[in-house]
DNA sequence: GCCGGTCAAGGTCTT
DNA sequence: AAGACCTTGACCGGC
């Protein structure tokens, strides 16, 4: 079980995630801020191994406006070796890499350049992962999208455009329960179709579900991973306490955390933490799962 | 230096 | 019809 956390470590000070406005855009500027990001990014996996932290999820921002048309830049060219040292770095540890664009990256939209655009956006991120030599279990990880008035019609969109999607997006393609719109029955559905895997989100799957226990739509969605997919992969929040529904709670609470470990017992997952404080929610996951193990040896 | 407005992009829900 | 929210900082101009 590999545990981590999202796009940015706190306590290093750097952030592998630093952009600029579009209007400062230039080749330089571009292949600079990358070139820094790099370096943190490399930075932080160091304080990641050190604390036995093997999961991180990468920043989008990693490459700025990487693909916007503005952008005619080779970045992975150019930066080839740079990205390559941390592929290599992250298959000496062991490490897992996923990413997830934002949420403007939407395959079912009925409107073809929001569409067009995704598909750019997806293919970044594949050239991204490709660039440093990560295998298919590096995942891009998204949201069904939108249901514009009618939910069959947009999952069957949204299967049809997968259909036409190249093979280095497709491999590494992952899709995720949201908390609104597309529960893990619905994302089951798209799943039969094309094959996909799913991530699952326990407070999205609090918030919108179909009656199942929590264990029961883990299952499922663990069930859609296959051997290049890897271990399946989740994301972990929780809820801000007296905060309005889907809010992300400020730090880890540990004893929740126990219990959906034991809820899911048996189980074996790779966790990323969703939370503000970062990696200090990761490593107090990691003090709750090294106590548990300790407790297990013992017994 | 620090503060506050702003920044590529969409969709849904509330008021 | 307009604004909030999601998520999310970080840039940048103005002081």
């Amino acid at each position: 079980m590999k545990i981590g956390y999202v796009s940015t470590n706190i306590t290093l000070g750097c952030t592998s995630a630093r952009t600029f406005r579009l209007a400062s855009y230039s080749p330089e500027r571009l292949l600079e801020t990358t070139g820094n990001n790099l370096i943190c990014l490399l930075n932080t996996l160091h304080f990641n191994v050190a604390h036995d932290l093997r999961l991180f999820r990468i920043s989008s921002d990693l490459v700025p406006f990487a693909s916007h048309e503005i952008n005619e830049v080779d970045w992975a060219a150019a930066l080839a070796p740079r990205f390559a040292a941390v592929g290599n770095y992250a298959r000496q540890h062991d490490l897992r890499l996923p990413m997830h664009p934002g949420q403007y990256t939407l395959l079912n939209s009925p409107d073809e350049k929001t569409y067009a655009n995704s598909v750019r956006e997806l293919s970044y991120h594949a050239q991204l992962l490709d660039a440093m030599g990560l295998d298919t279990t590096h995942k891009i990880q998204i949201h069904v999208g939108g249901v514009y008035g009618d939910k069959d019609a947009s999952i069957a969109r949204f299967i049809e455009r997968y259909a036409l999607l190249p093979e280095a997006i497709t491999r590494r393609l992952a899709i995720e329960n949201d908390d609104r719109l597309y529960s893990v029955q619905d994302c089951l559905r798209i799943h039969t179709e094309t094959g996909i895997p799913i991530i699952f989100d326990n407070l999205h799957h609090a918030l919108l579900n179909a009656g199942e226990p929590l264990r029961e739509a883990f299952a499922l969605a663990a069930a859609t991973w296959g051997a290049a997919d890897g271990v399946p992969l989740v994301d972990y929040s929780s809820q801000a306490e007296g905060a309005r529904l889907g809010n992300h709670a400020e730090t880890l609470d540990e004893a929740d955390f126990a219990a959906y470990l034991e809820t899911l017992s048996g189980f074996d997952f790779d966790i990323t933490f969703e939370i503000k404080d970062k990696e200090t929610s990761a490593l107090k996951a990691r003090r709750v799962l090294d106590r548990l193990e300790r407790v297990t040896s013992n017994e």
